[in-house]
DNA sequence: CCCTAATGTTTATGGCGTAAACATATCTGG
DNA sequence: CCAGATATGTTTACGCCATAAACATTAGGG
């Protein structure tokens, strides 16, 4: 328990060492059991025993540390990917691996998925954009339509609306969040034989 | 412009008439152009001009009259599936079309839409229970697996996580909300077969 | 080494949800 | 027909929130 800048004394200083660290860092601890809409500033600020004000030397108000914690989350997320699309080994249903992942993800942090997509537009981007994941699904569909970039785009639109639905579904309570369940859903042999 | 339950002149009276029903439907109004998020009873108690605790006299609190507004949503949602089935009629690919509907009644009504999910714990069962677009479905999946129940769940679950995903993901602006990226990924040519 | 910019604090404003006490209209039974 | 009782609104009040403005402290570069 030591401050970050200095090896003074846990005296209450008047500089914190990185507020905007830390603020970051409740927030996602707060993430993990409140919903975002319940997130106050002034709540984080107490956890982190600064005044209420002082969050905004780093944001200038509030959506920007939201957008901040859904950056955060959207880094998690595509690392989870990665990890799964390593784990599943260069198999072609390594793609479903990855589908696994992200609906787990999105039960295991729900606030903060729920986050991420509504404080970052450029999510698949981020996500699909040049990841082992992405290079995986894409030669999935690509080995399927024959290279139709079309059908190839189609196909994993998809796949990202079955995962991403699923996710919403179990969270909002719709589905039972069991993980036979997932397994059955995003299965490649089904989900992908045409 | 006339009061509910009496003919006198349209000067305040203390007595409303119906109020819970005027505040559903300003709730509904204010849905079509706010987030849930940000409706507030005092506006709402403006707008239908009332005193701000009022609203008290028919909600027990702000969840309750979410709640009532996500009920009303439930059952606009699946007046729209089951018009969309009848409309296609009963051939099968009247499923297509009912799907078709779920995603454009979302992208009519996103904050409404959301609010539903966030509210309510059975819309499937509201959709799904006994309607057109139900029956419509089921034949489909049971055709295709058999009979398999099983099976027929998986179809189901599956081509409801893809009309979910891919209104979320449009609506969180994921992927472009046009109506041909719509159609080809809910054709059920591409998304049925197998 | 001082002074300037960065970082925190205090104070204040207006909006919110909601509890409590009070006011008025409607309904119901004598 | 009329007196409560009950339903429905209003006023007032409290504590929380986001945020703006003015002030305090400190760190770091000429």
């Amino acid at each position: 328990m030591v401050t970050v800048s200095t090896l003074q004394s846990e005296k209450a200083q008047y500089h914190h060492g990185d507020l905007r660290a830390a603020l970051v860092e409740a927030g996602l601890r707060a993430l993990e059991t409140s919903d975002f809409a319940d997130i106050s500033l002034r709540q984080l600020a107490r956890e982190v025993g600064v005044s209420a004000t002082a969050v905004y030397r780093h944001f200038p108000d509030k959506q920007a540390l939201l957008q901040a914690l859904g950056h955060e989350g959207m880094e998690m997320l595509g690392r989870a990917q990665q990890a799964a699309a390593e784990a599943a080994g260069p198999e072609s249903s390594g793609f479903a691996a990855t589908g696994r992942a992200y609906v787990r993800f999105a039960l295991a942090h729900p606030a903060l998925f729920r986050l991420v997509f509504s404080q970052c537009e450029e999510v698949g981007d981020a996500i699909f954009g040049d990841t082992l994941a992405a290079r995986l699904l894409q030669e999935k569909a690509e080995a399927l339509t024959g290279g139709d970039p079309q059908e190839t785009q189609r196909l994993m639109v998809q796949a990202w609306a079955v995962v991403h639905g699923l996710a919403m579904l179990m969270m909002d309570k719709q589905l039972p969040a069991e993980d036979d369940l997932i397994d059955r859903v995003i299965d490649p042999a089904t989900l992908f034989k045409r």
